[in-house]
DNA sequence: GGGTATTTGTCCGTATGTATT
DNA sequence: AAATACATACGGACAAATACC
């Protein structure tokens, strides 16, 4: 038996897509158009690019029509940097197709004042920082942006010990310029042996997807990186947790001797 | 104006499934019921359905019913390894649940022999290895398996020329029992100085879905990943590409110095 | 194994609302 | 204001998968 007939019309459109023949950013026809062509009705028509929205291929515009998603330079997060460092909190990132920028394609992120609060570790989200139940944390949210587009939403979480102990600016309401974890350094003398990331992917809550501009309808996950700081005693003194969405991320491990090149060219997703 | 009704059903039940009123494998009403419910029409039902779907909270199973997703205990791969070894490609994997195995919760994955192919480097796949646009590689796939399930589909690339060096081994339909890196170092006497992975999430090709029995829908996402390894010279000689369902995996990288218990453990009862 | 009821999957038609040009 | 195009919602019909007797 042959595939349900949206599928059919889906995978029509895709081959078309894949094979170049609508290139991105193009503007299929329009439902009623697909209607006659395909000689199925209009809601089979659309479940059809149901089909291909989930998988990224097109999207929707009321009053305009549908089209090719362009095709899109994903930023790239290095993970692996200097232990004594903060890591991805100040560092760089690339872009992979360099076109903006010569040579390189570096740039910098930017980050708002951050949110501050003061809270109960309870079974919501530190878990890591292996306080007790019920023990205070300091928490620290910025939304970051490269090039003004959103790029990350970050919560950092402190034992409010270290405030106690002379890292008055952990309370503050400013960007610590030098970095948190320089800051720890200098003040308190805390340094920053290693750090662990976990990645995992889920859905957006409803606060990301707007504040990254995602489709209502939940089809761009996005990348939740947790990072677990230690200091040399082994102990977690900061955790770290990054969204990005998935559809203009990716991240880069260095282990060993890896040479200079920022990054390396797409992939591409095979038939 | 309100939400579409299909929303307003869609956010009901949602929170009656997260403040656990509607329990992990837990049955909804029919489609029938939910019409009578909300009095709506089934087609909008269903709309609130699919919602629900793309955000992975509910499944549906033909002729049973609607059922809240269960909960998944993720594998975690560690990407950082031993630059001298291959890093993923023999390393063992965690579980976080911990649940089956007394301590620690580790797993060595099994793989299927590889199928072998003879390929001219094109655009298609290895631009990483640096070769020219002809030249000929060497491709090992592998489905590899943790306790009998699906858990990663793997290709390695290689240049043919280590072959010709003496590494004969690539071109066997066998697993190459010490790991691949091992192999070269032995005999050809290759140092692997280190690798860069870089991870990319994308929607699964429909050999990858069926392999991994995902929902031929395209909610399920898959990671890329794809480990560029390089000799004490800088060059790369590997290339291997590995996909994950991202419904069930993740990832760790750890920098510095980090204690060895191998992931957060949840609070448990000592007993 | 067969037959039947239940439940979801597919497909059709139509009407109306909303966003864009 | 009008035309166009997608979004939402309704109704009905039949098919396919599953469970149960």
């Amino acid at each position: 038996m042959p595939d349900p007939m949206y599928r059919q019309i889906a995978e029509d459109l895709r081959q078309k897509i894949e094979s170049g023949d609508l290139g991105h950013g193009d503007q299929l026809p329009t439902e009623l158009e697909l209607r006659e062509q395909y000689d199925a009705s209009r809601n089979t028509v659309r479940d059809a690019m149901k089909w291909l929205i989930t998988r990224g291929l097109i999207e929707t515009r009321p009053g305009q029509g549908t089209f090719v998603v362009g095709k899109i330079d994903p930023y790239v997060t290095i993970l692996t940097g200097d232990p004594a460092k903060g890591g991805d909190e100040e560092g760089p990132v690339y872009v992979k197709g360099l076109r903006e920028l010569g040579q390189g394609g570096q740039r910098m992120p930017t980050s708002s004042a951050p949110r501050v609060e003061i809270q109960k570790a309870g079974g919501a989200g530190a878990e890591e920082l292996q306080v007790g139940s019920g023990t205070t944390v300091v928490s620290r949210h910025q939304q970051r942006y490269i090039d003004d587009t959103p790029w990350s939403l970050q919560t950092s979480f402190y034992p409010i010990a270290l405030a106690a102990q002379g890292a008055g600016k952990l309370l503050e309401v400013d960007n610590i310029n030098q970095g948190a974890v320089e800051y720890l350094r200098q003040e308190i003398g805390l340094k920053q042996a290693g750090y662990r990331d976990t990645i995992t992917v889920r859905a957006p809550n409803t606060g990301e997807a707007a504040f990254f501009k995602l489709p209502d309808d939940g089809r761009v996950a996005v990348f939740e990186v947790r990072r677990t700081a230690f200091d040399d005693h082994g102990k977690p003194f900061r955790l770290t947790v990054s969204v990005y969405p998935t559809d203009r991320n990716q991240f880069a491990v260095d282990v060993g001797e890896v040479p200079p090149q920022p990054v390396t060219p797409e992939p591409k997703p095979s038939g």
